[in-house]
DNA sequence: GCCCCGGACCAGTATAGACAAGCTGGGCAG
DNA sequence: CTGCCCAGCTTGTCTATACTGGTCCGGGGC
């Protein structure tokens, strides 16, 4: 059986990638092979990785150092292995750590997949007295407004809706949205200082279940950020993210 | 075909500390061994561990198994390490995590309002598949279960459904849940040394959803806990709170 | 007094060899 | 055909040994 169809593996010599920096420590290049094939698509969620012996040869480590590799993958959640059977590639429930303020594009991409952004809407509009409260301005101050949709892939992950204090971070309707997310934008205009979040579960109104593709009655995680710069609030945020198909992780610990 | 042929490899005398399971693998021992020092005040927050090469000799392991025991501790945040210098018991420095482990009666009174707590069931079990992988316990393994109804005023605020390791947490179903909850309990048996949540949104089964007393297709929000003391899983809560009436907050302080 | 160098000790990493235990599939006996 | 066992794969673990580079300290040369 071609267990491992063995699309390249040169076999004996150089058999790591060359691109691969030679300074880092071998079972970090082991590592980083098998990210490489998970992020570049060679292997998929809940596909066999090779294992500890067919790594010993075709990347000519030691099996300790194959090893440890999978092992650290499988502490990571990248991988699951199972004794007797092989290791493999584990399916991604898609994670957050809702302490860290996280780009959404470097999470769909570390995660190996696709990642796509909509622009629904972009405005500039005069605050109302519940925004004008919330960011601490005046009422009918300007305002940016924008509306997108994240996509992992085909399906949509997150609906971002997003009011920008153009005071504390200006140009915020001139950015390029699909090469630059309000996030990354919103930290290099603004640097972040702090953040304050609620998340709550609701069955959302229609017009946020047609952007996420749901179906009716189905329930969606909702995170409201309010990210402060230089003391001001510079931005509020609406993130929604379908119920079935995210979840938040946090590890509690003194790191 | 020695399948059965030595129970354990009996060539290294028995220099760890008889109390431990002689059914767990080395490093984890070593790890323990580490763990009971800083639990037991001998190791205190600063000081140095003894290095690999101690370990090696007082302990009868080889180095890589001692080398293995504390990268992982190092990884766990519980040691710091210092290449040339030393190991060193981590501080342990206060955390304002958003996702703090809290008490949902503090939190309700905290309110002013009135805490009530509901008994739905409880029940000693064993174990299913899914559980022990969880409890990273043999299946069948005896856990403890209950089932709670937390009430602000008259209206349920959260169900709790918690399973119990009663090996990390003895006597956990001869506790009085109208008197102490469950998280007071666990904290006075089993030092919280740390814990993990996934957030997510779902609408309940008729189960959660009659114990909320919400509206059929009311979306409710689920958090899974899992907690960890002396290096073990000390419990699993789920915690459904109905959408409608509670939400999560968390500060975020970039250090 | 100051600087440099070497030795001691440390973690970090890599290797080879070994045994244990879990799973799967094929072959064999009934 | 059914049931069982076993070969052969897997991961999991442990040991012994080796080399590297970082840190610290003390001693000797300047």
């Amino acid at each position: 059986m071609p267990r491992f169809a063995s699309p390249d593996a040169g076999t004996h010599p150089e058999a790591l990638p060359v691109t691969l920096q030679q300074a880092a420590a071998r079972y970090l290049q082991v590592k980083h092979f098998i990210l490489e094939r998970i992020a570049g698509g060679t292997l998929r969620a809940g596909e066999r990785v090779p294992s500890e012996n067919e790594l010993t040869r075709t990347l000519t480590v030691s099996r300790m150092t194959a090893n440890r590799a999978l092992r650290e993958l499988a502490a990571d959640g990248v991988l699951v292995r199972v004794a007797g059977v092989g290791t493999f590639v584990a399916e991604q429930r898609v994670h957050a750590h809702p302490l860290e303020v996280r780009n959404i594009a470097d999470e769909i991409r570390a995660r190996g997949h696709e990642y796509r952004v909509k622009v629904v809407t972009l405005d500039s509009l005069s605050a109302t007295r519940e925004l004008a409260e919330r960011f601490a301005v005046k009422p009918g101050a300007a305002l940016d407004y924008s509306l997108l949709t994240h996509f992992e892939g085909g399906t949509p992950l997150q609906v971002e809706e997003r009011y920008v204090n153009p005071q504390v971070a200006p140009g915020y309707l001139r950015n390029d949205f699909t090469r630059t997310t309000p996030h990354e934008f919103l930290i290099r205009v603004a640097p972040l200082q702090r953040a304050e979040h609620t998340v709550r579960a609701l069955v959302p109104e229609r017009r946020i279940r047609r952007l996420l593709k749901l179906e009716a009655g189905e329930a969606c995680l909702l995170i409201k950020r309010r990210t402060f710069s230089q003391g001001r609030v510079a931005s509020l945020a609406d993130l929604y993210h379908p119920g079935s198909r995210y979840e938040l992780a946090a590890n509690c610990q003194p790191r």
